[in-house]
RNA sequence: CGGGGCGUAGCUCAGCUUGGUUUAGAGCGCGUGGUUUGGGACCACGAGGUCGCGGGUUCGAAUCCCGCCGCCCCGACCA
């Protein structure tokens, strides 16, 4: 290191992914100006302005799907007196070790311990005791935009913060199979989410018992192929069956009179998706946005030398920009005269701006404009009548050509194998996807677990029944499942 | 919590081994002025640091000793 010609090379430096990827991954928020670590609080992040941009367009889209269900937003306090927490045995065990803890309020020791939320079940279960009495209050259907706040081990910026936003939905209904229908429509809409906003193809899937959360019956999960091959859960969705309602008699009295628990369910996603979204697609020269995330689509950059050639080049890139906005996009003119346009170039490249758009004397001269798309190509000229619909079409390309790209990457780094040692060789090798076997035994996951670090990432839904051994001891398995190792 | 690395200017670091020629430096970034502008511009001038914190040794500490704190990386945990 350090051979480099000195110049601002430098600071905005991104280590190629071949040679450290997760240094890449940090070269990446940091250039794309994403995020920061707040180092003043451990393991706590700075959400900067284009970070949450994308956030804001992720909950957005959400939120609405989730009204288009009929869930409704509320909020919930920040703090969970402690004594909640023990009510459901395994909930407790599984939170423990990783909550943060209020003790003190207003220079006095509390009588009962506050915990800071680390997810809401739990307070969201008493309110829904108070709330709920008849078959009639049911389904009830809420979603809590929040944060909350687990005390990790080990901290990585989006993927794994002391504190992290996300959105948590809670519902209760009155039979298990609605709570079941609900908690699969939710990861529904995660999936389509994921595949459809993000350009990221997810495999939807149940949890192993192992794998589940704590205090749930069962937990689904949807669960993406980073570059590096390792795999990230990206939400997750709970059949809670009926363990919070009985932790918090919520009961109701149904039709025929009896008095009855709730059957609950619990959903979310978090800023994670954020990573998500840099590991998917970004490249070596910075961040690469799906455009139905971008906060910005389109930076459009003037070149000039004159005054006058300043004055009629901005005219024209004031005038696209317009029209562009009048399509529903959201356009960058970067009129900066402090920077020359390859300063730019290299910015709005390492945002992640799906499409730059160059404009220039010698463009004027020729009614056109030169357009550069942010996945790859060369550059290449659009008469400038034809601009504005070219590029508000490019979103479309662009956005399809990264799922594909996606989608291709994972199939091509999936492999089905029914031999445990060839499955060590892969797992000691670049990684991926593996389809195996599984006799449903958790000493075989836990062996797994034990001599790869790769652990069952889901049994995908509609999986299809096939005869094959188990993985690990050789018993018939029935079907195969995804390992792999995650973040 | 175990193993490793590191704390000097906004950033990346040099200086520390062998304490004093360092009124603590460099490059990048930042400010002002000028020349520039189709893939990271250049020149000039300038602003900016109680050397992580606390103690100790010494005539003298960024440098040596002790303690503490914090950060990063690798594991176990997780959205």
């Amino acid at each position: 290191m350090g051979e480099e010609t000195g110049s601002r090379e430098q600071e905005s430096k991104i280590t190629p992914r071949a040679r450290d990827y997760a240094q890449w991954y940090q070269d990446v928020v940091r250039c794309a100006d994403l995020a920061e670590p707040a180092e003043v609080v451990r393991g706590c992040m700075v959400i900067k302005p284009h970070g949450y941009a994308i956030w804001e367009k992720i909950q957005a889209e959400l939120d609405r799907r989730f009204k288009a269900l009929g869930h409704k937003n509320a909020y919930f306090p920040l703090f969970i007196p402690e004594s909640f927490i023990r009510k459901e045995a395994e909930h407790v065990e599984g939170f423990s070790p990783e909550l943060a803890v209020v003790t003190i309020g207003g220079g006095k020791e509390l009588t009962e311990r506050l915990i800071v939320r680390p997810t809401s079940e739990t307070i969201i279960g008493h309110f829904f005791s108070k709330w709920i009495s008849s078959y009639r209050d049911l389904p009830l259907r809420i979603n809590q935009w929040a944060n909350v706040v687990r005390w990790e081990m080990r901290p990585r910026v989006f993927l794994r913060t002391t504190e992290f936003l996300w959105q948590e939905g809670h519902t209760a209904h009155a039979t298990h199979e609605e709570a079941i229908e609900e908690t699969l429509r939710m990861l529904e809409v995660y999936e389509s989410f994921a595949r459809e906003f993000m350009a990221m193809p997810v495999i939807a899937g149940q949890k192993t018992p192992s794998e589940k959360f704590a205090g749930a019956l069962t937990s689904y999960t949807i669960e993406a192929m980073m570059q590096d091959g390792r795999a990230l859960q990206a939400g997750t969705s709970h059949d809670l069956g009926q363990n919070f309602g009985k932790a918090f008699d919520v009961k109701y009295l149904s039709r025929e009179g009896r008095l009855e628990y709730v059957w609950q369910t619990s959903w979310g996603v978090s800023t994670r998706l954020i990573g998500a979204l840099i590991m998917c697609h970004s490249d070596d020269n910075g961040l690469v946005l799906p455009p139905k995330l971008a906060p910005i689509h389109t930076a459009i950059v003037p070149i000039y030398k004159s005054d006058a050639e300043r004055t009629s080049v901005l005219e024209a890139c004031n005038r696209l920009g317009g029209a562009l906005r009048n399509k529903g996009l959201s356009v960058v003119v970067d009129d900066r005269d402090e920077c020359k346009p390859g300063a730019k170039f290299f910015e709005w490249e390492r945002k992640g701006v799906p499409a730059r758009v160059e404009i220039g004397p010698k463009d004027l001269a020729r009614g056109q404009v030169a357009i550069k798309r942010r996945d790859g190509g060369d550059r290449f000229f659009v008469s400038g009548d034809a601009a504005a619909d070219r590029i508000v079409a490019l979103m479309d390309e662009i956005q399809d050509a990264l799922r594909k790209r996606a989608l291709e990457f994972r199939e091509s780094h999936t492999r089905t194998c029914d031999s445990f040692d060839e499955f060590v060789g892969i797992m000691a090798g670049p990684e991926g996807f593996v389809r195996g076997g599984w006799c449903g035994d958790a000493s075989c996951e836990a062996k797994v677990r034990e001599t790869t670090r790769a652990t069952i990432r889901c049994i995908p839904l509609n999986n299809p029944k096939e005869s094959c051994p188990c993985m690990v001891c050789g018993k018939p398995a029935g079907e195969r499942v995804i390992y792999a190792k995650a973040y």
